[in-house]
DNA sequence: GATGAATGAGGATTCATTCAT
DNA sequence: AATGAATGAATCCTCATTCAT
């Protein structure tokens, strides 16, 4: 009913708010301006901004540990490594703000997001590392280089939105447009089979 | 002089907490403190908090800058590019505070990085996605493709960085340890390697 | 019906909430707490805080009141005041929120009290400084002092409860206990006969 | 020099107005009025409200506890109590707010109280108990009654100055002023001699 | 009669900055 | 060069109150 309405107008406008500025940068009166309503009301639906931050990201990662939680649970195929990069692309895409808010946060030391992740990074991270290790071009890397080209695929993929506004700000060019998204999907999907070729 | 050594104490406190909190969440306060001040000493040597942030800024990027610079002046050979990635390696292990640094501008949009490197972003990234494109192995490519590939270099390089604090605490592993930062800079050079073969 | 015993819920709710922490220090959420209801429940059952407040007090006083009454409209003997004495004693002891409650008021200036009393206090103040100046034993006071005498024994009575919290956050004492009342209440009967002998 | 000075200023300002409207009724919107300071300047002095708070009680209650120090450790003699009563209410006389603020503290349970007076708050009992069970004319008192009367005798003291301003309004007389308190300090002692007779 | 949602006014506190010393 | 004191602006949050349901 109404009142879910209003709660979604608010994480929707903190979100963009707290993927922007982040947790300090973003004020309520932002938050309530942007969800046009006046602060106290704001507490009607979330407790207090820390809470607010919270929920912002819970909903945030949501859709993406369920990706993740397949990829787990599947077969460590190359076929499968393909389709998690392409379907969280697909999501990060759909949602620009997400991989912002999660650079933020760990750019501040997660302290919101360890313990939300703390069950899931662990497996997602060995399996990643173990379906590199399994491929046969892996041969190419050591086994102590794996867990770095993991967290270099991770950069490849989530760095490219941090890098979306300085961008647009410096060039122009706007890298969260349908298009660009669309040639950075591709380019990601080559990226991952060249550095693990079938 | 007495003046300069104090300057530089607030630059090196203002510089780690910029880095782990960005800008708003970084108070005078915490600055002072750090730098054993009282908060009105600061203005002594800095006129306000945004010229503070931009000296610590400027102060960070110019030794990257001259890196940049001779990688602009000088041929475009495969060699330069493996050298240009290795000292900037280097050099943000030194300084691993400066990645932060910039990866905080970069999400709030770079406001103060922009005309800082307005003069330099553009030469810089056209002659390495020249250098990319002139790379016989660059075939693999498209020409679309190229600058993307360039953005995902500059991203495996800095988001380790990025990743630092979450990942230790997480996992309670250092990534900025010696060990650590030697390992990344290995692998980062076998990266380019894989992606650009002679 | 359901209505009346709502509002005696708030009633006793706030008596007890304004007793401790006096108006300014209670807070509706803490009322609307401890009868159990939303705050906006309470507005279907007065007015206004201040209305609230005003009834505890009134139906706090009132009993107060009935006894003075008789006081007053009685003949002024030794007898009547022993009576009076020990019949509000009794009624404190019921109660014992309420004498705090008028502490609370008296130490801010009373102006909730003032309207509902103007009439009363004069009558009830004459009538027991006229009761001790008869007295044959008052002679050991003089005119001037007798209505000194009246306050003092006035704040014997309710200066006890006052005292009560911190008495038993200091000693773990409880002076509210049945026990410790019953002797008060001795206590202060002997008080009166001591300073006023027959 | 300044700063002290200031310090000063908000403590008198601030004991005034928590005498009359307690902790909770004050704002220090109100302390810095009456000090002639904006808001942030409290900040400068004190860290909190409830730090400047416990500093109001903390000065008010020092000289009380001097007297109280050397009742203790002198003679238990009928003079030594006289004596006590005596200079304790040329003190309050002397800062009228004291008494009220007590007050306050008491109903509310006195938590800021109890730690500052922990350590008094026994032996100085003790003492008057003592005092007065050792007194030829206590035979008059069971041993169980003498703590209450001890009791009465503190509220017979301090409830004078809780009723002043309730008083004040009700009747035009204001019971601080030079004339009435030292009627009050007269009467006080002869009740004392009173109930305690050589 | 009960309550979720909304809000104007105001609460304590922090922040960046200034100025006199 | 360093700092205690002062402050305008803004922070998060609470309060009493209203209104539609």
């Amino acid at each position: 009913r109404k009142g879910e309405a209003t709660a979604e107008r608010i994480l929707n406008a903190a979100e963009a708010l707290f993927a922007q500025r982040g947790y300090a940068g973003t004020t309520l009166r932002d938050v309530a301006t942007a969800a046009d309503l006046r602060i106290p009301s704001l507490y009607n639906h979330f407790p207090s901004k820390e809470a607010l931050y919270e929920s912002v990201l819970e909903r945030g990662i949501q859709p993406v540990l369920v990706v993740l939680s397949e990829f787990v649970d599947g077969d460590p195929t190359q076929r499968a490594a393909s389709q998690v990069v392409e379907r969280i692309m697909a999501l990060l895409a759909r949602r620009p703000a997400l991989p912002r808010l999660i650079q933020h946060e760990a750019l501040s030391g997660g302290e919101h997001l360890t313990p939300m992740l703390r069950e899931w990074i662990g497996p997602v991270f060995s399996r990643a590392n173990e379906l590199i290790r399994v491929n046969p071009a892996a041969k190419r890397w050591s086994p102590e280089e794996i867990p770095l080209l993991t967290l270099a695929l991770y950069h490849a993929v989530v760095g490219y939105f941090t890098l979306a506004p300085f961008y647009k700000g410096m060039s122009g060019i706007d890298l969260l447009s349908d298009q660009a998204l669309a040639a950075q999907t591709r380019f990601i999907s080559e990226l991952v089979n060249t550095l693990l070729p079938e």
